[in-house]
DNA sequence: CACCAGGCAAGTA
DNA sequence: TACTTGCATGGT
């Protein structure tokens, strides 16, 4: 079985059992930028609490949330957890944005895809993960993204390595699956939910997962 | 009570 | 370079 293979029918199963997921809940690019960063290391419903309180206040908008001081953008964000380094972070980006784009979020997202991810990636506070979210989400770019739950089902389904960097193990998806930022960003809230529901730290795989037996 | 959630950077040896 | 620690809320 070639690792295309497996790869279509893990994509398969998950929107067979799941359904399409329709990622990114949000209503503007710039709100997923934003969801990009809140939800690193946190549960998306924490999440969703500081998003609403921005959108409360208008904030969801560059200019008006460039224009906040980090502590208060850090206490409008307080129930997405790490609210301080999630407010400098923030800032930090839109900062790249205001210099390397002129203060507009559309210019980064239609710019060449190395470019754009490499200058994210020298944001502190924008890792690799956030940074494809954002291209991916946001950017409708077709950059596959790898989280830990993609790398526990895959180690668990004995996909790759023990040890495989992001790169290493975004490639595997991106070279063998079309290069369809639709497909990628379905596959990637799939993989999201698979890990939810059936593939925790600690939980043995069961067999009500739809990989059961890939 | 312990553990986890759609990470990342900085510190230490 | 390879490991460890800090960051923090809210749900199970």
């Amino acid at each position: 079985m070639t690792t295309r293979r497996r790869l279509q029918d893990i994509y398969d199963r998950l929107l067979e059992h799941f359904g399409p997921q329709r990622w990114w809940p949000a209503e503007s690019a710039f709100e997923v930028m934003v969801g990009a960063v809140l939800t690193q290391n946190t549960n998306w419903r924490n999440v969703t609490v500081a998003i609403d309180r921005l959108r409360e206040g208008d904030f969801l908008r560059f200019e008006r949330l460039a224009a906040l001081a980090e502590v208060e953008l850090a206490e409008m964000i307080r129930p997405s957890g790490y609210f301080n380094v999630k407010a400098r972070r923030l800032l930090n980006l839109l900062r790249m944005i205001d210099e390397l784009y002129d203060g507009e979020p559309e210019r980064m997202l239609t710019d060449e895809i190395e470019t754009a991810r490499t200058r994210l990636l020298a944001v502190t506070g924008i890792g690799e993960e956030t940074a494809d979210s954002i291209l991916l989400y946001a950017g409708n770019q077709p950059v596959f993204v790898v989280d830990a739950y993609t790398y526990r089902i895959c180690s668990r389904h004995q996909l790759i390595d023990e040890e495989c960097d992001y790169r290493r193990l975004q490639e595997m998806f991106m070279d063998n699956l079309p290069r369809d930022a639709a497909l990628f960003n379905e596959y990637h809230a799939l993989l999201v939910m698979a890990g939810k529901h059936y593939c925790k730290k600690k939980t043995p795989l069961c067999e009500r997962c739809p990989l059961w037996e890939v």
